[in-house]
DNA sequence: TACAGTCGGGG
DNA sequence: GTGTACGACTGTA
């Protein structure tokens, strides 16, 4: 038997072996590799049609091998008899699956629809791009696989990936790329070779293609519009020109398609376009790929090695995604059933859409105006560390009632951590090793990057996790768990609340899992220890001091000036740092230049720390505005900076009235292109009507038809958001406005109220919705 | 004024 | 691997 010593970079289904696994050698080869994988799936439900079910399967032409088990089903507190079905190959397991769950739909199935790579990291402790000693036998079937590192390792040896970066010279959605770049290399390495092909030459093209690919055998396309319409594109040309395509490594294997999908989730529509996975090798779009500014292919590679999910989907698939698929490897390995998902999974919330609104999570009102020196306080990864420490999963808060007021935990029938703990544990211990790894680290070094992607990465999970488990969808979802946590979530955060006031804080503002507070002479990280220590003794959760603010204004409403808004607000931190939230910078609707000059004259307000050095920011500020007003109206700003940019929510049918964007999508369907819900929409605004263009209609916006006041009352608004903390009046700003219809729409703005007497703000401590949780959070059966 | 439509959140 | 939170704010009718 032969050793091999390398890196795990893909694995499916081969129907009659088991699985195909592809290493990439410590040689520098590529091997595709087969192992014998059988599988076994359960079913249970009464017994008499479990009798029919054992019937039928056995004379099956498939041969399952049948067994009666008990095995442990999560959301039942006994132990349930199932019928264990032996299948030898997971091709086979899925047909024969797909067979019995249509001719005895009455019955329970586990373990039934598990994707063979999770199954993999289950049975061996592999994952995508682990380094691992392979045993391979004569005929190329690997024998034994064993892991040698595990994904918990904060710097796991970098796999030698080969990466070709396939570019075009143009967004297929706007104009026909004339030119595909292409660009070979290593994973943080330096190119090594360019090529330019002209994508009109079409024989050439793919001719060249071919051999550029069988040159470099890269192991990832890096690809920009890649799914959407690069791969699909080259595809059809090669089958039309009958010119071969070897995009796959394995060449008994057609690439996947994907077909492109809309869907509601949570309050908005969600687009993913088409996709097209390789077999052997990974191509994943970075335009189609959705965190990926957030974490990059680095933030990829971390989903893909904790996750066990295919580095190609880990990287497309939202991080619930990611999450359910942990949960489904921890249950495999610990024996757990993995109940069927029969109904296709929502977008899960995440956690921040939970945050905010209505499940639970304690909101103030913050006071209003400008405070100086206030300290930020935020408890660390608060909701997973809450179903962490309270022993939180859908089993454990079964039939049990603890003591929130208490902050004690669930208990578990076999004193071991439940489910979702067990999932989570590793994953909050590795973020906060990956943070603390970060702290030390300057400033100028490479791998802060890499870091903090990982560690970016690693939020995403565990933010997800948590909405989970209030989605009725999910496998191991439960609401009573989900509420238990937010019910845990506002005790601590009451906690944290008294300690603050009983060493003599004023509590500005509680948020969830954070809060802002002062107190005279209190103006070092010092002055705020003892704060912290007292939280955490009280609440055993981690809390950090976020940053103390040289400033932090907390807006009214609009709507009300009387109203305290309680995420809207923008401060400096000591360092210099801003942090701005819901005000029209934060916003993704927002053209960049209304965006980037309220930036802007938050930075100007930021600058100084002596009220006169502060004045001076006003003034300056001021002064930005009064410029980028004039550069506005004598049409020197570029037009790309007024474009902007909203998501359509539904078929242009369903608009009940012609918005902007409704007015853009009809001027787009026009000429033909198409936009499906969830996809994003730009315009620019235009005098008369229809009032809008579309700024991806074949002929670019005639500047001169740009409706310029519309924009100068946008960015008036914008600037009152910030100026007015400073004192400054906002029919004052509003005066900017040369012409009345400007200032009318400008003034319109400014509300009502504004111009009485404020009264004091009204502050309510609240949970917007309990949900049965009572209000001191003991948990209903 | 009423209703319709978009966005947020973290780091 | 589609199924509707909720509040703030802005635009249309």
């Amino acid at each position: 038997m032969n050793e091999l010593r390398g890196w795990l970079l893909d694995i499916y289904p081969e129907a009659q072996v088991g699985a195909a696994l592809w290493l990439i050698g410590e040689d520098g080869q590529r091997y595709h590799l087969r192992q014998p994988f059988p599988v076994t799936f359960y079913a249970a439900g009464r017994a008499s049609t479990l009798r029919r079910l054992w019937r039928y399967l056995q004379s099956h032409p498939a041969q399952p091998v049948l067994k009666r088990e008990e095995r442990q089903d999560i959301f039942v507190k006994s132990m349930r008899t199932v019928l264990a079905i032996d299948v030898n190959d997971p091709v086979a397991q899925n047909a024969l699956f797909q067979e019995i769950a249509r001719a005895f739909p009455d019955l329970d199935y586990f373990d039934a629809d598990v994707a063979l790579p999770l199954r993999y990291a289950a049975r061996h402790r592999l994952f995508p791009l682990a380094y691992c000693r392979v045993g391979v036998d004569a005929n190329g079937q690997a024998q034994t696989v064993e892991p040698l590192d595990t994904p918990w390792d904060l710097s796991p040896a970098p796999p030698p990936l080969r990466i070709l970066y396939m570019e075009l010279d143009a967004d297929p959605a706007r104009n026909k790329p004339t030119r595909l770049s292409l660009r070979s290399g290593s994973f943080h390495g330096p190119a090594t070779a360019e090529y330019h092909l002209d994508l009109d030459l079409e024989r050439p093209l793919l001719i060249n293609l071919k051999a550029i690919l069988q040159r470099c055998d890269p192991d990832l396309l890096l690809t920009t519009w890649g799914d959407t319409w690069l791969l699909p594109h080259l595809l059809e040309r090669s089958a039309a020109l009958g010119l071969p395509l070897p995009l796959n490594r394995d060449p008994a294997r057609q690439p996947a398609h994907h077909p492109e999908i809309s869907y509601f989730s949570y309050g908005q529509m969600v687009h993913r376009g088409r996709q097209v996975h390789l077999f052997g090798r990974c191509h994943i779009d970075r335009g189609n790929a959705m965190m990926w500014e957030d974490y990059d292919l680095e933030g990829a590679l971390e989903t893909a090695r904790v996750t066990g999910l295919p580095l190609q989907t880990a990287a497309r698939v939202s991080p619930g995604s990611g999450i359910s698929a942990m949960q489904m490897v921890t249950a495999l390995r610990e024996g757990i059933l993995v109940p069927w998902h029969k109904q296709q999974a929502e977008q899960p919330k995440t956690a921040l859409d939970l945050l905010a609104t209505d499940q639970g999570g304690l909101v103030y009102q913050p006071l209003v105006g400008l405070h100086h020196d206030v300290g930020g306080i935020d408890f660390v990864s608060m909701y997973p560390g809450i179903m962490v420490r309270f022993n939180i999963s859908p089993e454990t808060v079964q039939g049990q009632r603890p003591c929130i007021q208490d902050l004690e935990p669930f208990a578990s029938e076999n004193d071991l951590p439940g489910l979702i703990p067990l999932t989570l544990a590793p994953l909050l211990e590795k973020r906060l090793a990956l943070k603390n790894q970060l702290i030390d680290l300057p400033k100028w070094d490479p791998r802060r990057k890499i870091y903090q992607a990982r560690a970016s990465a690693h939020k995403w999970l565990l933010v997800t996790c948590f909405g989970y488990l209030g989605y009725k969808n999910a496998r191991f979802g439960r609401i009573e768990a989900h509420e238990a946590v937010t019910a845990y979530g506002r005790e601590a955060l009451l906690r944290a609340k008294e300690a603050a006031e009983g060493l003599g804080f004023t509590v500005l503002h509680l948020y969830v899992d954070g809060l802002w507070v002062k107190k005279p002479d209190a103006k070092e990280p010092a002055d705020f220890q003892p704060l912290l220590e007292e939280v955490c003794r009280r609440t055993g959760l981690p809390i950090s001091l976020d940053g103390i603010y040289d400033w932090i204004a907390f807006l009214p409403s609009r709507v009300d000036a009387r109203v305290p808004v309680a995420n809207r607000y923008f401060g400096v931190f000591r360092d210099g740092t801003l942090k701005v939230r819901g005000i029209e910078a934060r916003r993704r609707d927002a053209p960049p230049f209304i965006a980037k000059t309220q930036m802007e004259m938050v930075e100007l307000l930021a600058q100084g720390h002596t009220p006169d050095e502060r004045q001076a920011g006003v003034r300056k500020a001021l002064g930005l505005l009064r410029r980028r007003l004039n550069r506005l109206r004598s049409g020197k700003t570029p037009l790309e900076e007024l474009v902007v940019s909203q998501r359509l929510s539904r078929e242009i049918e369903a608009y009940k009235s012609l918005s902007p964007v409704a007015r853009s999508l009809q001027q787009l369907q026009a000429v033909g292109k198409e936009v499906r819900p969830g996809q994003r929409v730009r315009f620019v605004y235009t005098r008369g009507r229809p009032g809008v263009y579309a700024w991806d209609l074949p002929t670019p916006p005639d500047a001169r038809t740009l409706d310029l006041e519309r924009y100068a009352v946008l960015l008036l608004r914008a600037a009152c958001t910030v100026l007015e903390p400073f004192g400054l009046n906002p029919q004052l700003i509003a005066g900017l406005a040369q012409n009345v219809q400007t200032q009318q729409l400008c003034f319109k703005l400014v509300p009502r109220n504004e111009r009485q007497r404020r009264e004091p703000a009204v502050r309510t401590a609240m949970t917007t919705r309990s949900r049965g949780v009572s209000e001191r959070g003991t948990i209903p059966d």
